[in-house]
DNA sequence: CTCCGAATTTCGGTATACCGTCCGGGGCAC
DNA sequence: GTGCCCCGGACGGTATACCGAAATTCGGAG
């Protein structure tokens, strides 16, 4: 086959359209993701399919049976619940770890930045955008760390928790949403740690029960 | 090619193969890992090698360059010390979370067990049954959250602690490391959270910076 | 002796082909 | 009418083959 551009490898695109398949909702929760079918659609042949797969599959987003292949990962309740509880331990570590480097002088102004955006996209009225500027800025304070390992643990978590975003279609309150970010944001840059860790933790547990309220009906409890 | 057995595939196995080979040195760090070769090495063909190197690559243990393949990862001391960030938010997390639960009336008796196997081990001098009963233990607190995706989260970086504990060959206490995973255990069973967090974040912090000296002659520093 | 460039070799990326297993449907026996 | 068995298609698991890029090596010029 054709691949001029070096930079870029069919695996790649394979992964980013599988990805992009889920996120939209093209393939569904539990729907077979069957390899001559994908190749087939995405003009390759079944070996960079299956590696796409294979990574999807490490970061979690699919499953794949032993004689069965691939599925996309039916999401329960109890996952969403367990998704809380990753995330508060690793953003609330992140927040304080956040704060202190803060305190040390290190200080980017891109968290800054995404509120701004978030901001905007909710004068907007662009759900799309808050949603994406939300996860930005829960990434950003993992990035600001200066973390790698920390970043690279949480990442696959925050694409499920922007993935469930969709489903929760009717964010209940945006405004609350940023007002909170923007307190988290000024505690960080105040270099507070503990404050930090205490406002990480309520806004994301205080999400908790309405999320899963809210995904109740759509899916399976366990 | 014959393979009988249905419950394990050839990925399977020259995942655990390469796995083995690396966590023994056989593969140091830093060294190629060569798909012809390893296939030619495995008895198997390239694809399922190649498979194994992708599932190997989502869990860090190997690095893979767009053109040059995989190469054992060499880890760095930023990655220790990353690697304890993340071992300090999930596990004091999950003390926490397990003493919980404990105080609810869930407290199985493995943590016991393990402990004892540590200390018969300790007895016997036997450094291999020392680090895996250790390893074992974190472990099973995870373990005891209940929560798979915690557990999923950290069980890549325990496999590169009970990597390292073979780096640090001469563990400085043994015998005060089981003591303070006794202590951790009885207030974990005791049911005090606040408590099991605070030791549990001792017991890790408290290794940092003798670990990263030990390995400081080791290891790059960035 | 050194340096540079071209040929060769190496190695990952991908395609195609084959095999064994699993699942579904239809027919036959009871 | 029902249940069992056999057969065919579907699909994942694996092997082999080819290609292009990159690294290495070797030979010739300075």
């Amino acid at each position: 086959m054709t691949a001029e551009p070096t930079t870029s490898t069919h695996v790649d695109r394979a992964e980013a359209s599988i990805r992009a398949g889920i996120h939209s909702g093209s393939y569904p929760q539990g729907s077979r993701l069957r390899e001559r079918e994908l190749s087939e659609t995405l003009g390759v042949s079944r070996i960079p399919v299956r590696e796409a797969l294979v990574r999807l599959a490490a970061e979690g987003l699919v499953v794949t049976e032993p004689r069965r292949g691939a599925t996309v990962r039916q999401l329960t309740l109890r996952d969403v619940d367990e998704l809380f509880d990753l995330r508060l331990s690793l953003e609330v570590f992140a927040a304080r770890r956040a704060t202190e480097r803060c305190a040390q002088g290190h200080r980017p102004p891109e968290l800054q930045q995404i509120m701004d955006r978030a901001e905007e996209a909710t004068r907007r009225g662009d759900a799309a955008g808050i949603a994406a500027a939300n996860t930005a800025f829960h990434a950003e304070i993992i990035t600001m760390t200066g973390n790698r390992l920390l970043q690279a643990s949480l990442q696959p978590s925050l694409g499920l928790m922007h993935w469930l975003f969709r489903l929760t279609s009717t964010e209940a309150g945006p405004h609350l949403h940023c007002e909170e970010h923007r307190e988290i944001c000024r505690v960080i840059y105040s270099g507070r740690p503990q404050l930090a860790e205490a406002l990480a933790y309520a806004h994301i547990d205080i999400r908790r029960e309405p999320v899963l309220q809210a995904l109740s009906e759509v899916l399976p409890p366990a």
